[in-house]
DNA sequence: GTTGAAAACCCCCCGAC
DNA sequence: GTCGGGGGGTTTTCAAC
């Protein structure tokens, strides 16, 4: 992997605040033109250095309102922990972060109500044998940001 | 602010997992005309649902291989914690959230290395005065994923 | 709120530099 | 790698249902 140069890094950032930016305005601010714009973007694309696109969402609106960190541990630590693949198909789970520490990972969770987090915590610990340690977010000033590149 | 319906959660569904679908493509998925998704885009973002599109990253590639999650918590817990006030300009810090628990905020930071994050960490606890305890990032088996509605 | 059509705009490919 | 052009598709608006 080659390293990205400056023009490049300009573009992601444009595109990581406005991730439906057009490929002439764009070239606008890069002073590149559309075509070298489009074709910058496409091999950004496919290098895998933009993965994709996404819709940023008031998960408030949308009935999620209450988001919190689950950290996770092996009841039974001899034995090897699958828990991103046992976890991947509850959707409530929104990211998983394999941490050093005390615990083994740490997962997001957007959740309707104290009670639908309560009968998903007990949904992770029985999928994943684990123990879960759970730290409630009370509100977020700021998320998903552009990178400081 | 009122409910979203059916409909409305199909797009949202759709746009978290590609931000640049097509109108066109929307409507052949919902089964609505061209106009009519552009419509209901439009009203989503205009309502704050979607607060706009974002690019996807791989910040390994570009230069930010180290991820962790910061917790925060004032020096002198007499005085109002206006961290996120006082951090907002630091770009490594991609997000802020305030929780409940021992700490008032968990941080999420992406940095080039070891060395960075030691600057990062000396960089918070001077400008808001608090005591920083950090978790690494080893690895990110999922993240931004599409939302359970 | 939805539809269908029309016009402007943009995407996307291609050849040339 | 960048530029410019052209066909085709998309976005965007609008009147009508």
């Amino acid at each position: 992997m080659t390293g990205v140069e400056q023009i490049d890094r300009q573009i992601v950032r444009l595109l990581a605040r406005n991730g439906r930016m057009s490929y002439t305005d764009l070239g606008k601010e890069t002073g590149l033109s559309t075509s070298a714009v489009h074709q910058r973007v496409r091999r950004l694309e496919q290098r895998g250095i933009i993965k994709g696109y996404t819709a940023v969402l008031d998960y408030e609106a949308l009935g999620l309102p209450l988001t919190a960190f689950v950290s996770i541990k092996p009841i039974d630590p001899s034995q090897p922990d699958d828990s991103p693949e046992l976890l991947v198909d509850i959707p409530e789970i929104e990211a998983c972060h394999s941490v050093a520490g005390d615990e083994n990972y740490i997962l997001k969770v957007r959740v309707a109500s104290p009670s639908a987090l309560e009968e998903l915590l007990a949904r992770i610990r029985a999928k994943a044998n684990v123990s879960t340690r759970t730290i409630v977010v009370l509100s977020t000033p700021y998320e998903q940001r552009a990178p400081a590149i």
